[in-house]
DNA sequence: TAGCTTTACGTATCTCGTAAGAATG
DNA sequence: CATTCTTACGAGATACGTAAAGCTA
């Protein structure tokens, strides 16, 4: 599982449809459905139950949207963590902002 | 980024070398630094300063660590609730457990 | 020089697109 | 028979392995 794969999960089931989640994803049916299909074998169960007219979530499906959204909600966050440490670090090296012209004793492994 | 991109950096952040970590993935050291290399253009800061003797975590690297366990840990438990979601399904359609002998009142669409 | 990491490039794996098949109302 | 999902298969993208180069004490 990767998150390529809540990903397209999340928008099968917002869409209630492969097909207009393919669409939304700028892919096809086809590849959409096979991933599905992957991260339903390594769930172990279906993640969909499919309806004359689209899919509806199973229980197991109703559980990992909560999940999914919370880990790709996490994943964003976390490169915007690091990002603003890495500003913080350059601004505030060592946390010796306080101390303004001593920045000359920054570790040399750490700009 | 994705979920293989977290494994590798948190393998070279806990070995504090690339060459350990890979040992340790199974895999050699050029494509794990090509994906550590990947990582740090997304996040657009380096994660590592390169030592003569391994690599030492930056402090977006230092951040980063603590969210990535986090992510892959919620990974984990996301694939574990969605299993134990199906078998308590299975066990228990639509909560209707507690009436016994109902079960043909369930869905048609979940089995 | 020794011990790392990085670059360059070929190979294998995987995702995606296209076309045809299957199922349901 | 129309709509949707699935299967089959070839093409393109991506990760990996090997070999050689760079870097720093």
């Amino acid at each position: 599982m990767d998150l390529r794969h809540l990903r397209y999960f999340l928008a099968v089931a917002d869409a209630r449809s492969v097909t207009r989640a393919a669409e939304l994803l700028g892919i096809r049916q086809p590849p959409l459905s096979q991933q599905i299909q992957q991260l339903e074998r390594e769930v172990g169960s279906p993640l969909f139950n499919r309806l004359p007219r689209g899919v509806a979530l199973t229980q197991a499906g109703l559980r990992l949207v909560q999940d999914a959204r919370a880990i790709l909600a996490q994943a964003d966050r976390a490169l915007d963590d690091a990002r603003r440490a890495a500003r913080g670090a350059r601004d505030h090296p060592h946390r010796l902002h306080l101390l303004r012209g001593l920045q000359f004793l920054r570790h040399a492994h750490d700009p």
